[in-house]
DNA sequence: TATTGTTATACTCTATAACTATA
DNA sequence: TATAGTTATAGAGTATAACAATA
């Protein structure tokens, strides 16, 4: 693959057709975008799906959430902290567990809740028209692959 | 798309299909087996590019390598003087044009780009393995379409 | 005036380890 | 002993703005 970065071509070899760089470089782009959508809720990404999941599963503990999201529960606990700062979400812990905190949104969290999901619906629609719907499919069937089914051994 | 993360089961509705969370996913996973391929070499897939790309771009321009692998020009800057402290590359400006930085690889830079080369083909081999031959050049081919097409107005 | 690279700074994301309270 | 969450800390990666040297 050879970047035209004018007037200086850039020889990028085998690099250019593997994963590792073509999945850092959609990231970026999807970085501008998400942030173009969302400026003005002023969230980031990762709040976004946090908030979006606590809403369709009110209660949900902030481990399980932490490994639903590949979020480490120490950089989760610091992510309920501001949002809890914020008054978007509460935070309970049942008799039955003590140890545990369940998680719900407050008021406003839902309000929020109900914003962020239609526009992150329009956001991913507006990206994946670059796409036909099968090759939608396709790309995130693949890429869920990755994140999910076990790798062979490291070399 | 519901996540088992038992005993409880987490609903994420359709952020699981969304392209910037299965990107996001994808990235986590393949970082972890870049850092276990390549611990003993004692960098990271920012440098491991930035090397590569330099060994088969001798004398190329500092901006124009930040450019192409979308790394921000002062961010680079930073890079290439961590490189050169190690005494893995050597810059040079040119008579002609003062103000740019060319450059080359030292000759430990070499060799160690030539033991990258191979090491990153073999990485790239063992995670595209989940994968037929056909549906690695699928993923690649669209998730450049990410990186590089244009895409439609913001929302 | 515009371009190239540098410096300073900050914010997000990620990772590890030591800690507490509960089980 | 093991688990859930917290705190502290550190390292990448990314972003912006102000700056010097040069064009």
């Amino acid at each position: 693959m050879k970047v035209q970065t004018n007037p200086e071509p850039v020889e990028l070899g085998s690099l250019g057709e593997m994963l590792g760089f073509t999945v850092r470089l959609a990231q970026i782009r999807l970085f501008e975008a998400f942030y173009a959508d969302f400026k003005d809720l002023g969230i980031g990404p990762g709040e976004a799906s946090t908030l979006l999941v606590i809403h369709q599963n009110p209660g949900i503990r902030q481990g399980v959430l932490a490994a639903a999201l590949k979020i480490k529960r120490s950089n989760m606990a610091k992510m309920i902290g501001s949002l809890n700062r914020r008054g978007l979400i509460e935070r309970s812990t049942p008799s039955s567990d003590k140890r545990t905190i369940r998680l719900h949104l407050s008021t406003s969290g839902k309000a929020l809740a109900r914003r962020i999901g239609p526009r992150m619906g329009r956001h991913d629609e507006r990206i994946s028209k670059i796409f036909s719907a099968s090759e939608m499919r396709s790309v995130t069937r693949l890429l869920k692959r990755v994140a999910f089914q076990s790798l062979p051994e490291t070399l």
